[in-house]
DNA sequence: GCGCCAATGTAATATGCTATAACTTAAGGG
DNA sequence: CCCTTAAGTTATAGCATATTACATTGGCGC
């Protein structure tokens, strides 16, 4: 990329505008989402003029690709952090309370990388795409049964999905604190067991079928 | 409410303006969310100044919620029919092949119910929050196992939230068409399936310590 | 009926944000 | 040492929200 590029020709009146810019409009997106991030109040709290950014970024859309970008890489690092690190609960449990708490607590930003626009129209092969599916390919990692193929991916699909859906619901209140009498950190454990219990069921139902290949 | 005194008091120089503006506006959702809704553009569309539809909304914000309850009546309305009409197929999987496809057929306007700022500020008794409550309330409508109380709450509340994160997936393109060499129509069928099972285990598990209150 | 009132709509305008155009400054290589 | 180029500035166009002051119309009391 040009990022080394950027490095040394940025250092010149702002320092690094570019950096600085991403940086701050994260900060901003953490509460209020997308549409807090204003080119013009960035520039001014940067201190540089308002076309300034424009040299950096093509329009505001570009800008938010590059901090939905960033947030992506703080998300996957977060979550390839817990699913690291030992604990007596297992890793899939790990990384799932993990998206709940990155949700929640930077929900902006959550809000940002799934279900702005600019995501909805991020191409195929795009960075922001590529960087979406890594975070698919943590659910993968994070799934420690001894599935593999198709059975674990479907697996992992679904586990991603229904974690995905509570964080999704709680940003908009309609998980509030306590529902069905259990906090939210409960639901998705119940949801790790929920999965775990139908990988286990599938797995045998897998190995029976391959012993006896008519009653599949 | 004020309805009645609306219709009549509308039927005037546009007729019925307010109505005009929610409709319009819902349409033009349909595709781009809710960063579609322009009341400029719609008041050209419509035939009326700038500033007419100020008389029936105190802004912006104001009329994408009143285009989001309307969203919330017809998501509702189609649920519900999707439940009521008979078929092979379970009614659970009726309720979430239907939630699917209206996902995906009215993304802009599911976006408006559920990833909207809109809806994330709406307050707890709020109309907005009850009609997304009401929604809920259709999936626990659509849980036929014999399940009562709590144990019927969580396992509505599940699936419910597996639902919505398959379709907020889909919209942000990160399940296109085929993943894990399925559909999204077999993904969701899988986690109607895996809710059964589930739920199947627990009454079991509960039925059977009620038989033997220590084993708990 | 008549005039008044309130609801509804219009014209004009202030404000704020995005974006572009034309011009300026500073760093670095030949 | 000058010339190129990246990076920044001032000025301005354009668009959308929202407000203020004014015009219109339909219904209601008298």
């Amino acid at each position: 990329m040009t990022q080394l590029a950027r490095k040394s020709l940025n250092a010149y009146h702002h320092g690094d505008l570019r950096d600085a810019l991403v940086q701050a409009a994260l900060r901003d997106a953490e509460q209020g989402g997308p549409e807090a991030i204003s080119i013009k109040a960035l520039a001014k709290k940067l201190g540089v003029s308002q076309p300034a950014p424009y040299r950096h970024f093509a329009d505001r859309e570009a800008l938010i690709a590059a901090v939905t970008a960033e947030a992506f890489r703080q998300f996957s690092a977060t979550l390839r952090e817990s699913i690291a690190k030992p604990s007596k609960r297992s890793k899939l449990s790990r990384f799932a309370q993990a998206t709940l708490a990155f949700g929640l607590r930077r929900n902006g930003i959550y809000r940002l990388m799934f279900a702005s626009r600019t995501m909805a129209c991020a191409a195929k092969g795009s960075e922001l795409h590529n960087a979406a599916m890594e975070t698919f390919g943590l659910a993968l990692e994070a799934l420690e049964a001894p599935a593999v193929g198709l059975l674990r991916e479907r697996h992992a699909l679904k586990i991603w999905a229904a974690l995905h859906g509570v964080v999704m619901l709680a940003e908009q209140g309609l998980l509030t604190g306590q529902v069905a009498n259990m906090t939210r950190e409960e639901l998705v454990e119940d949801i790790v067991a929920e999965t775990k219990l139908a990988l286990s069921v599938a797995i045998k139902e897998a190995t029976a079928a391959e012993r006896d290949p008519a009653s599949a």
